[in-house]
DNA sequence: AAGCTGACCGAAATACACTTTTGGTCATTT
DNA sequence: AAATGACCAAAAGTGTATTTCGGTCAGCTT
């Protein structure tokens, strides 16, 4: 077994750990455990605990990203890119696994770096997103506005309609949300006349 | 000095100490103070402090609902009905000082009443909002969706610009709140073409 | 005597001392 | 040279003494 493998099977180890377990209660020795290396290993590829779950959640982030990418053709418009990332976005469980139990950690014991780590997650998506924004207002596709602004009410809709919704009504399916998404971001309510 | 009086000295000091100290640091001997009456008096309006606190959020929730209310006009458009009742709650500072206050109390220390409260709040205000939408679905001046996520969704938009966008961006004027509100919830980010 | 009060009570929160767990190291093994 | 797990200090947890606070009510005031 190479170094390389060994990395992958602290990282896969830990992303399960943090995914199930949370923030504390994945404790470095676990990890070790469910990756069959020793405790110290770990801290040849990883200096600490923060770092470890710094590099899941930034690869997290780039997963994302990567799949957005993947369905960004910049010869489509502004809003049928952004229908099917949405699209490949919400079939994509596991890091909203991961996301989900963070969540609930802040939610019910407040863990601070575990809302530090959503923050983070947050401000990379938005910090993406403006990029996005920027080209699709730069060529006039969609209003001039702050395109940080606009990146932000992007993401909270999503949440809103993906996660917060549901302490209030059913979970949404894929189909409805997407619907919603697009009825808010790129027609409005108003009923065209 | 008559008992409605009393009451109401009652009612406005617990008033000022939840918006100022949130609901865990407001004890009720402070309640007393701040109102001039002895610590019993209290019990004789309000079984517990429990009680005494539902009936804040509760009036303001109705001072909400009264102040939009005003602004309601049956023979005017659902958006410029729209228009004006943001303007006056934008305007109207005591509500959002409370409810800014527990929103701190329950991220820094999580206070369960806190929280309780403000879902209440919430679902009072979605549900107030329900009612107004759904006319406006009725007479088809607005798409026709689920009502319920789409208050939903106004109240979470509200809260992204007035609270959360905070956090990352200087807080938007009046005027630029009401701009981003009626951008998505009316026409969509998409330039007319 | 009706309304109001604050000393008083038990329960709940806090502070503190002590125990256990856990992040991180490093001498030893492979 | 790479990997390990016993080891250590620090952080988290637990049990207990102490304080605070919600709620009561006997007595005072008007």
């Amino acid at each position: 077994m190479s170094a390389v493998d060994r990395r992958k099977q602290v990282l896969d180890a830990a992303s399960k750990s943090f995914a199930l377990f949370g923030y504390k209660a994945t404790t470095m020795e676990q990890v070790a455990k469910i990756a069959n290396v020793g405790k110290g290993t770990i801290y040849t590829f990883f200096t600490n605990k923060d770092e470890l779950f710094d590099e899941i959640l930034h690869s997290a982030i780039m997963e994302m990203k990567r799949m957005a990418e993947r369905e960004i053709r910049e010869d489509r418009e502004f809003f049928d890119n952004l229908y099917r990332v949405l699209d490949v976005l919400l079939e994509f469980r596991s890091e909203h696994e991961l996301f989900i139990k963070l969540s609930q950690e802040v939610r019910d014991i407040g863990t601070p770096k575990a809302h530090e780590g959503l923050t983070k997650v947050e401000n990379g998506i938005v910090g993406y997103l403006k990029g996005i924004v920027e080209r699709a207002m730069a060529s006039g596709e969609i209003k001039p506005l702050d395109a940080q602004v606009v990146s932000f009410v992007m993401l909270k809709l999503y949440i809103a309609l993906t996660t917060d919704l549901n302490q209030l009504h059913a979970p949404l399916s894929k189909e409805q949300i997407k619907e919603y998404m697009m009825v808010f971001l790129a027609d409005g309510l108003k009923t065209s006349k």
